[in-house]
DNA sequence: TGATATGGATGACTGTCAGTCAGTAAATGA
DNA sequence: TCATTTACTGACTGACAGTCATCCATATCA
């Protein structure tokens, strides 16, 4: 093999293990307390040689996001090869995110972090953020296509844009999920606590509400 | 009226002055961008004066979602002394809260900022972040009484708790206005360009859905 | 095998900013 | 008038993200 491969592959091997050290000082201490320096550190590495593999901080959390991403993205390109009916697709994707959720909050947290970000400019330039943003457009398409199956199969009302409500169903997913991970997490709001229900009652709950609305009506 | 009177309701109106000068410097700049010695100097105080009134600057911002949420709290109030069916009144509910957000979004931002905000330790010992605590069980207690009225009405199925249903509805209309809010914004995740409807479409949709999902079952 | 070129890695350094605190001034009250 | 309290000030500190002149290991070539 050539030179220039094996130096390619290093490179990405370099990459890789900043990524482990990111995630083990960020994961443990949260985005604000933990430093570049720490996570140099844990690297075996120099400051500076992160700045050489990512723009900025900013930047090297995005990268956790990536690979958070990457993997639910896994997750559910199996769900869609299953042999069900459009309506129990995407009941099994939201399971499917939700399971997710729980077993990898600090991923989850990246997501929140990613979705807020503001800086545009910055955005556009990073390789990175692009990435994450095809995660998320794959993710989406996910519930597009269970949404059209169902259609189709007539187990959902096909009156709707399949897009617009995998739009709403999304949104609607997250801000429940949100809910349930800051519930599970111990978050302060008291009124959370206050209520009955773990991280997946809620989600059952809201998904029967859900699924009755998009029903096609019993009358037809 | 007495000294103390007088230097009370002083403290009250500097307090309001620092207030206002944060509102004007972070919602034009970011909360990032704007920095206390810029508050400071708008204020025309120094910068240790605003650690007098506010903790630090987590706790002076908010400040400004206990001003944001108390707006929105009275529009709440509001809403429920009209006299309509339950699952009008949880209609309006929503469709006062997309306003306020359209109308405020920066606003709306402190919300977010308050409810992800992590560090238990500090906001316990906040009086600031207590009062956020206190609006957010308000407005929860509109939607549970809006919700009690539906059931005892019967425009709502009445086989839910209506504070775990409250909860679950609360989460969603937050993703989905969250969402909306996004779009609007211009955020930049493209998928939410490509899909249709503005502001208002998305959450209308989004009602017609859950609304359908409380409502009681036809064949009883 | 030694000379030279290349580019990845380094860490001391800089600028910025949140937060502090010793000191000052003004108001109050004896 | 003086003592005491209270409010305010702004220079200072520590922490940290991000930079850059320099170093050094390896590749390349005579």
């Amino acid at each position: 093999m050539s030179t220039q491969e094996r130096k390619q592959r290093e490179k990405q091997q370099r990459r890789e293990a900043i990524l482990d050290a990111a995630e083990n000082e960020i994961f443990a201490k949260g985005l604000d307390q933990a430093t570049m320096d720490e996570i140099a550190e844990r690297a075996e590495l120099s400051k500076g040689t992160l700045y050489l593999y990512f723009r900025n901080k900013n930047e090297l959390y995005m990268g956790l996001c990536e690979r958070g991403s990457s993997l639910l993205n896994q997750r559910f390109a199996k769900v869609l090869t299953a042999d069900r009916s459009g309506i129990e697709l995407v009941r099994m994707l939201g399971e499917t995110y939700i399971d997710f959720v729980r077993e990898n909050p600090d991923y989850f947290r990246t997501f929140l972090y990613y979705e807020s970000f503001d800086d545009e400019e910055e955005l556009e330039q990073s390789e990175v953020a692009c990435n994450c943003e095809d995660n998320v457009r794959e993710a989406f398409t996910y519930t597009v296509r269970a949404l059209q199956i169902g259609m189709q199969d007539g187990t959902i009302d096909d009156s709707r844009d399949p897009r617009q409500l995998a739009l709403i169903i999304w949104g609607a997913t997250r801000g429940i999920i949100k809910l349930s991970f800051m519930k599970e997490t111990g978050h302060h709001l008291q009124v959370l606590e206050e209520v009955e229900g773990d991280f997946k009652t809620l989600y059952d709950r809201f998904q029967d509400i859900v699924l009755r609305g998009i029903a096609p009506s019993s009358e037809k």
